[in-house]
DNA sequence: TTGTAGGCGTTATCAG
DNA sequence: CTGATAACGCCTACAA
């Protein structure tokens, strides 16, 4: 049978209040008694059972993370930035990922309710509308990469429309007056706002903006093969491809080069996220830097303070600044 | 105030009693009672609460994952297909990783201890001695990846041995005589099967076995960019280069590249774990395919079982087979 | 078919 | 300082 308090109370000589008040620090306890109880207790490996604890406390000591489907590095550094930050606070962490729709993560959020002290969402998929609906008011949350409209949640963001305007600028600067875009998914939030900074970028440098220059993609390498197959057939054929995240950025080199093209000689290739493998690639690859683990671990913090506050505190939109990554995939075009 | 099963109840105007056999399917319930109480509970927004359920029941319907340091893809594949399975199987997932040593490991152990109904437990650190200590009798528990003594545990391995004599023997095959590996971290399990599978290729097909072939690495891209460096000092320098993982085998190519090697001509290279973007690499990495979304998924499928027999079931200890995928990377040596 | 009442293991509020 | 005892929200015999 289970070890509970009681029975730790009954070995010790005491009443299960004096127990708890030894395991919690709550009220005082003598030197003496406080020791035996100890000693009783790790005798009979007593634990106390956490699922009494949050049923009366009203805590559970746990948070809640939902996850889109992901891929990849940039997967598994999210995670490992959450993970950490909540361990460090002492909270567990309950995953739920591999969400493709809006049901999906409806689903699980009601799943979640009333396990959770506070909730971790990504959903970059464009309709947040109807997840503020499913919501419980009283549950503390913060968003990541939504498309927030106002300030009702707390919400982080990458600066995705920046960063991306910042490497087109730098593709300018090199010379390439004709650039490429492998867009994300149609429905993600992350990928619309590179996309907007490409489109920024171009007209600010007074380059050509051309509907068709904007190849499809899903943020994986498969994908960013089959827009570099697309690319091939471009007539005239764009002298660089900026990639809205790294793993289409290497899949696509992988088709530029099978068709006999040398990046970036013959053409230039930039990516987004600049995951752990981009430098080490063939040529290594130009990047928007972004702090991917940091992304969890401040939404964690945020979390956590939104929690101590009950809720009563001053909802946050923040923005994660992004940096160029420079490297030989977006040289210079070939000197004429 | 929370809304109760008592509100229901009086709303309904029944006993709690029954509104529990409506939630719970226990009992008959006669169909317009049923009718009724459902209606007022969806009004009320009546969720049962979890907390106190999993109390009564003794059972939490969260099974907990413990995974060491990650990195990259073969992270977030193992929690794809353990997440995956997990949820078809209406189970959540707790999740504690990057847990370096044997202490942290057992302290995360404890922290879940009542919090879960089962174990995932992910330990490629050799001694898994003192995790048996740690690990209550009576919570089911499936072992990933761990040198596993005898038959106490369930278990679940990668073939890594057979593996890496496959990639081994196939080099030889392409007539590599000098074959150097770069092994993984030096106390983990899956590295050292990985250099026992290299060293009987080697043996068996009649190759040099030399200690100084045996570059030291961690599993990272900047581990195996660091082997290269001192395999490119190896003098006679070795053909050939089999990397314990791809993570390293892809950090090995970008050294050797920028030392003005080609691959494979110059020196034919391989990897283990065929993560997805092996195929887009430059050159494609030849290497060892393993499950591993499976390897997660089928943990999953074997705790439930665990869990659904009260642990009176017969133990198994399961190898996943692997399978050569052949790339570019370690092309026939060039002719001479 | 439905209701009553006794826990599940803790914590918290009072008295003592 | 310590001990009864009432919640916490729910499930489940046992009665009716």
């Amino acid at each position: 049978m289970k070890v509970t308090i009681r029975d730790v109370a009954r070995e010790a000589g005491v009443s299960v209040a004096t127990v708890s008040r030894v395991f919690n620090g709550s009220g005082p306890v003598r030197e003496p008694t406080r020791q035996r109880i100890l000693e009783v207790a790790d005798r009979l490996r007593y634990v106390p059972d956490s699922t009494a604890r949050s049923l009366i406390m009203r805590r559970t000591g746990t948070l809640g993370v939902l996850l889109p489907d992901l891929y990849g590095e940039f997967f598994s550094e999210v995670i490992r930035g959450i993970d950490g930050a909540a361990q460090a606070r002492g909270y567990h962490v309950l995953l739920s990922s591999s969400h493709a729709n809006r049901n999906e993560i409806v689903a699980a959020l009601r799943a979640m309710r009333g396990r959770v002290d506070g909730l971790v969402v990504m959903s970059p998929d464009i309709d947040v509308q109807g997840l503020s609906a499913n919501l419980p008011e009283s549950l503390p949350a913060v968003l990541l990469n939504c498309a927030v409209n106002g300030d009702a949640y707390d919400s982080l963001n990458i600066d995705n429309f920046g960063g991306a305007f910042a490497m087109v600028q730098h593709l300018l600067a090199l010379g390439h007056r004709r650039i490429a875009m492998i867009a994300g998914p149609e429905r993600n939030h992350d990928a619309a706002e590179r996309l907007r900074g490409y489109r920024a970028a171009l007209e600010a440098g007074g380059a050509e903006v051309r509907d068709e220059w904007v190849l499809p993609g899903d943020f994986t390498e498969s994908g960013g093969h089959a827009a570099a197959q697309r690319f091939l057939e471009l007539d005239p054929r764009p002298a660089a491809i900026f990639a809205a995240n790294d793993a289409m950025a290497i899949g696509a080199i992988s088709r530029l080069r099978d068709a006999g093209l040398v990046v970036p000689d013959d053409v230039a290739v930039a990516g987004f996220d600049d995951i752990p493998i981009a430098a080490y690639v063939s040529p290594p690859l130009s990047s928007v830097q972004v702090a991917i683990a940091e992304l969890g671990s401040r939404a964690v913090e945020r979390l956590v303070e939104a929690i101590a506050m009950k809720n009563q505190h001053v909802r946050r939109q923040e923005v994660l600044p992004t940096r160029l990554v420079i490297r030989a995939s977006c040289g210079a075009p070939r000197s004429r």
